[in-house]
DNA sequence: AATAATAACAGGAATTATTACTATTATATT
DNA sequence: AATATAATAGTAATAATTCCTGTTATTATT
């Protein structure tokens, strides 16, 4: 049983209000304005115990291990090389690819990683 | 300029002859057998040479960094979250989705992060 | 409100993966 | 064969994360 913390919802109100996909390492600073004496392991063990109940996703594409973001809804992103832009992707254009990889491997599928980079329209001219 | 070194050649055979998706240190131990007292620096320094010259891969998706692979041919990952196996996926399933972004967004494409986790059929039971 | 049980904590040690350093060895070029 | 230096072995250092232990704080129960 869970019970509420004052770190756990400091954690979570940091990542929460950011639009960044902070580190540990970044959070655990954030928090520290508020907790000085918080602990790294503190904040380590509540990323995951929040990620365990969806309140918290870890970023895992494009070589951004260890970043995490408190906005969990699953989304794909195109990322220009040159000016840095982030686009979306339309979801209909990869449509149901889970779906496609669940029946041609016969694993259950529960989580996956789409991220393209290139050059946008713009900088190509 | 690259010199040939005994090293690097049977790091590259390892590779090359595994299916598997190893780690530095799987690499390390089975080069190992043959030249015993290889470096462990050395293993770290020839795969990420040999990713420079397009001959290894890392992957790089769903936490699986860390794990090279010496098959070049284009195909995706898929990783089981009970047993940690990583499988292949043919690129056939996901046929052409750079295109298909690319003529979405007008972006040319070059670079692309595609892989998935759950739970394999053995696993599953 | 006081008590008891234990989840969560702080702080530090330990672990793991990777990189950096340095003196020595091996390879390609002359 | 002599030379220049890429590559090596072995070790130390770094970084990210997890584990450990004694203490504190939260929740449920009285």
């Amino acid at each position: 049983m869970h019970r509420h913390s004052r770190q756990r919802k400091v954690i979570l109100d940091v990542l929460k209000r950011t639009k960044t996909h902070p580190s540990a390492d970044w959070v655990y600073r954030e928090v520290k304005k508020e907790i000085p004496n918080i602990s790294l392991g503190t904040v380590y063990r509540n990323l995951k115990l929040l990620q365990s109940i969806g309140e918290v996703t870890e970023i895992s594409c494009e070589g951004n291990e260890g970043r995490f973001e408190g906005n969990s809804h699953l989304h794909y992103h195109i990322t220009c090389q040159k000016c840095g832009q982030i686009k979306d992707v339309d979801d209909i254009i990869l449509h149901d690819i889970e779906g496609k990889v669940a029946r041609a491997t016969g694993f259950k599928i529960t989580n996956h990683c789409v991220g393209f980079a290139g050059i946008c329209p713009a900088c190509l001219e």
